[in-house]
DNA sequence: TTCGATGCAAATAGTTTGCATTCTA
DNA sequence: TAGAATGCAAACTATTTGCATCGAA
């Protein structure tokens, strides 16, 4: 994934870019909306609404979460940043595009991502078993890894 | 699933073997206890907290909604209680023994259950694919039904 | 007659909503 | 300057916890 390395960079160029999706949709490219959108990009990888309200790491300035939710939903609904459930806790955000399916271990919470086609054998085996088209990029697979299915079989 | 029809019954032969677990551990078979039991017994699926809380159709006298959570909660750690999240909204709690697997549609939100066996298949694939040893008991495996899949590919 | 369990209330986490004010296009 | 978006507060859902009282063994 190429991301740019400078927010005066990104601002400058997908602002733009980001402006006119919006106001295609009678939206408006607001300072706070902007935020989120830098928050985003500037994470290395999916980050909770907390974060990009608090600021991600004091790299922009804090905003309103209540904000920060109902923009995220908006920018989702226009497909430029997608949620995702990592078991339990809050809901993760990431910008669209990098699409990643994910693999969670039960029992260390640990967390794999792959690129989507990584999982392409396991979608065609669930198709073949009972029709459905899996998708493990907003809710993960989960199981238990290598060393958890382990220590499973061992009995504790 | 070979479930007994009446809840006389239920309580006589049961609570007795749950009685003895109990006991085995300095727990205590009280009369919210066995409600909660009984509840679970008596429905026809995996139910919420406060489904029974509230009686599960009124087929049992309504109690505390905490207690409920607490004797879930150590229930479970007996092993006579699982639960799992399907999808959003509250956990699901169901007696232990009958284990199923389940399979949700992130379109029309229908779940598929099926027995642990019918979904061997996707497990050694995963496990060839990621060396996990999936697990759709907890948290469902995640996708499209054969109606939404189409729908989706057809541009909705 | 002891502790374990209960019921009630309050706290908690995550998220949504109402509303007067602010700011973008 | 119309109306979209904001910030603050309050509501909401799911769940947990504190505590005085109650009851099973």
């Amino acid at each position: 994934m190429t991301v740019p390395s400078l927010t005066a960079e990104l601002a400058a160029s997908d602002s733009d870019t980001a402006a006119r999706t919006l106001r295609s949709r009678g939206m408006r490219l607001s300072a706070a909306r902007r935020l989120v959108l830098e928050a985003l990009y500037l994470a290395d990888g999916p980050v909770t609404a907390e974060e990009i309200a608090t600021g991600v790491g004091g790299r922009v300035p804090p905003s309103d979460l209540a904000s920060v939710y109902r923009n995220l939903d908006r920018l989702e609904r226009l497909g430029m940043v997608r949620h995702m459930h990592l078991g339990h806790g809050p809901g993760l955000y990431a910008p669209a595009g990098q699409e990643r399916e994910y693999i969670l271990c039960e029992g260390c919470s640990s967390c794999l991502a792959v690129g989507s086609g990584h999982l392409e054998g396991v979608r065609a085996t669930v198709r073949a078993a009972v029709g459905f088209e899996a998708r493990f990029s907003h809710f993960p697979l989960v199981g238990l890894c290598p060393t958890c299915a382990a220590v499973h079989r061992d009995g504790v």
